[in-house]
DNA sequence: TAATATATATGATGGTCGTCATATTCGCAA
DNA sequence: TTGCGAATATGACGACCATCATATATATTA
């Protein structure tokens, strides 16, 4: 019994894994249950049995993307802040192009506003949680604006990876990342 | 016949109004054929008589949301270019209210790759356009890498608006697009 | 091996989507 | 007034959608 459900649960972590993969790709609307439920390697029928609706789904999707950063957002902005760091590594061309496994800012926030209550509630949870991380970092640093400046510095990373993915010119794109790179240490005085 | 065919001009222009105010509140895919034949007052079944197929509206309807902020764009970024009022009305409040009128590149920056081609296509030469007159303005002002750092102003802008929409709570996201307008006039020596 | 509990599959429901063939309405010309 | 052509409406098509009732498979326990 208890093999059973341990299997149970993993089958509902796989598909979640591949609904947070192919949202990030294909927004939250972009992606039907007989789909998913495909990509998982299963039918559509067993989805009710791991998920109450489709905004469930959504929900704990979300939850599931901010989880999968969390561990490299903690390496950056944990113990021992790396703010530089972080503007490379969020900004890298690997993140550039790991649309369906990096951060959901940049390919979720413009339809946050659209989401099933619940997700929007989680998804504004993990931006909060970002934010926080960077202002605390800064104020370690010894910035005593760190608050203010966060919110503005999660705007710059946000729009530059929403803008370089946007492009079909991906030359270009990375360009445009590589000075958005130094443009962003340069104004928390670490270029 | 001449009044026939003007006639038919104004039904596709308000067709395609109405896709243009929807498509950056629902996004690109979040309104149907139907429901928006509905909002301008007609029936689906005209709608072929209009556009060749439901992504040929979406190409046209991208390039109505440009037109749209042309006028303004020129008010600021023209002969006589005002970044700072630029700053202040992108990032205002009655911007911030206006999804369905302001700028597409909050709403539909990250639905830009999964765009329809051609609808992409002229997504693009819309940021191009926009980025090109920061640049200019800038150069104009006196900085010498005016074009390296309208990427970076872009991406503030573009990323502030996005993530103030993302939030429910509305007081925090109108401080959120205050603060934003000091740290980018400041950005640019003008605060 | 037989019985049971649980996970997944099959198949159907009603709804909506984009698309199109056809019918209708409407304004101008004769 | 009658007829014509263009603009729009009606209604239908197949494909897909979320959801659910029911059947099957599978594994553990007896």
């Amino acid at each position: 019994m208890a093999d059973k459900s341990a299997h149970k649960a993993k089958t509902r972590a796989r598909i979640l894994g591949e609904a947070a993969g192919a949202m990030r790709m294909a927004g939250v609307q972009g992606i039907g249950v007989s789909a998913l439920m495909q990509r998982a390697g299963l039918t559509h029928g067993g989805f009710y049995a791991h998920f109450e609706s489709r905004d469930d789904l959504v929900a704990h999707a979300v939850d599931r993307m901010f989880e999968e950063s969390a561990m490299i957002l903690d390496r950056f902005l944990g113990e021992r802040p790396d703010l530089a760091g972080l503007i490379d590594h969020y900004l890298s061309e690997s993140a550039y192009r790991a649309v369906d496994r990096g951060c959901p800012l940049p390919g979720l926030s413009g339809e946050a506003a659209r989401m099933p209550p619940d997700a929007r509630l989680r998804f504004e949870a993990g931006v909060r949680r970002f934010r926080e991380g960077i202002a605390r970092a800064l104020e370690i640093a010894g910035r005593s604006d760190g608050a203010v400046l966060a919110h503005s510095l999660l705007a710059e990373l946000v729009g530059a990876m929403t803008l370089a993915r946007a492009m079909s010119d991906e030359g270009a794109a990375l360009d445009f990342l590589a000075s958005s790179r130094d443009r962003l240490k340069e104004r928390i005085g670490l270029a």
